[in-house]
DNA sequence: TGTACATCAGTGAACGCGCGTTCACTGATGTAC
DNA sequence: TGTACATCAGTGAACGCGCGTTCACTGATGTAC
């Protein structure tokens, strides 16, 4: 005998919602399901699994998403909004263009190390077919452009007489950053340098920051 | 009915091995393994499956590895050496320092961004943990060391008075390489530089390598 | 104020699937005597 | 030269599991009249 009731696990079953507020429910999965990555990795999330933690019944996830896929989907923009918001906040606290750069990169590590399982979610799979009609609007863009702007401030305050492009510099930069914290996430017994510096050596290297023939220790 | 035969899916039931020989199934699988991998992705590798493929019974595989997970390993192994040897056979080419490690970062993405199932597979799970007692001889590692001779040959030869650690400075590099494999391949539709043009860009960056005072392009 | 009814927010049983792994076995072949 | 036998290189049925997804359903609750 198969036992499929909602009450399996460690969750306990779950008030309905009132009428009306069916839509929470949505909110929850949700939240459950970062939660459970991030605690349990990208492959132990399955709808089943999800709504045991919940206290609902499977199907009952088929209310608000119309398949795994489509969930999943909804996990990465969710995560990809916290990344833009952490790395946002990390550089607005600075005036000083190079600095807000730095600060911006290592945020944007400190949350890929930090919150690996969310961070390979993210990045670990192929991307959900674009809603077919806005192209560039994939979730993680709003995040890269802001890094193009903050790439491009520092070009302009530095010294004149630099005509780097800022798009390909930064593309350069965030993928130096996605390899500084992948690499520590899968080989985690490797002697890596402290993170903080060593995303701000590969700043300074690649904008050319630093003493500006030579290059010694900073 | 359950079907559990060998001559299921495409494969054609394998010859057995003639007395004496039976250990060449072990290559025979490694080397299928690889392939679907390949043609696959990681995901679609199972033990049904890499029979089925290869003609045997499921359990067959027993015979040479205790489960899935060893045999795993046996594939990454395998494919680190095959990156260590394109990665070395590339810098040879070379005289000059610098062509020379640029030619190991361009062929070490090139195999990343070439193999891009295999190089998943190679850095998308926790490595198995090594067989304890040698436990500098991960795989990938020789392949790390020969980057921080690569590295520091370069320094040596450069202008004097740079005292770069070439261990921390090969480690950025293998990172920044990664980096601009991995976004590369999980996101394909972004407008990228040409890889080669790229993975050069960021060794000169990183190296301090071209024009002295300012760089412009190259 | 009372009641029929549509809607909302779910439930629970069942399906078929592929998987890793176990167990007892089989049949060819080389070797010892 | 003949034959018993150990070994080798596998086989095939079966186990229990969790999964995504389907389908018909249920019971509370707000609303129209």
């Amino acid at each position: 005998v198969r036992y499929t009731g909602s009450t399996a696990g460690t969750g306990v079953r779950r008030e309905r919602n009132r009428r009306g507020e069916g839509s929470r429910l949505r909110g929850e999965l949700i939240e459950a399901g970062v939660a459970m990555v991030e605690a349990q990795g990208a492959e132990a999330l399955s709808l089943r699994s999800l709504a045991r933690e919940v206290g609902i019944a499977a199907t009952s996830i088929y209310l608000h998403f119309t398949d795994l896929g489509e969930f999943r989907a909804a996990l990465v923009q969710r995560c990809f909004e916290q990344l833009t918001e952490a790395a946002g906040a990390a550089a607005s606290g600075s005036d000083d263009p190079a600095d807000a750069l730095r600060a911006r990169c290592r945020a944007y590590c400190r949350f890929a190390v930090g919150h690996p399982n969310l961070y390979q979610l993210m990045f670990g799979a192929p991307l959900p077919p674009a809603p077919l009609g806005d192209p560039a609007s994939t979730p993680g863009r709003r995040s890269f452009e802001n890094l193009v702007i903050a790439v491009d401030v520092c070009l302009r305050a530095g010294p004149a007489g630099r005509h780097d492009d800022p798009f390909r510099l930064a593309s350069l930069i965030w993928s130096a950053e996605h390899g500084i914290a992948m690499t520590r996430i899968f080989r985690p017994m490797f002697p890596w340098a402290p993170l903080d510096e060593l995303v701000e050596e590969m700043v300074d290297r690649l904008m050319g920051f630093g003493p500006a023939g030579q290059r010694t220790e900073r």
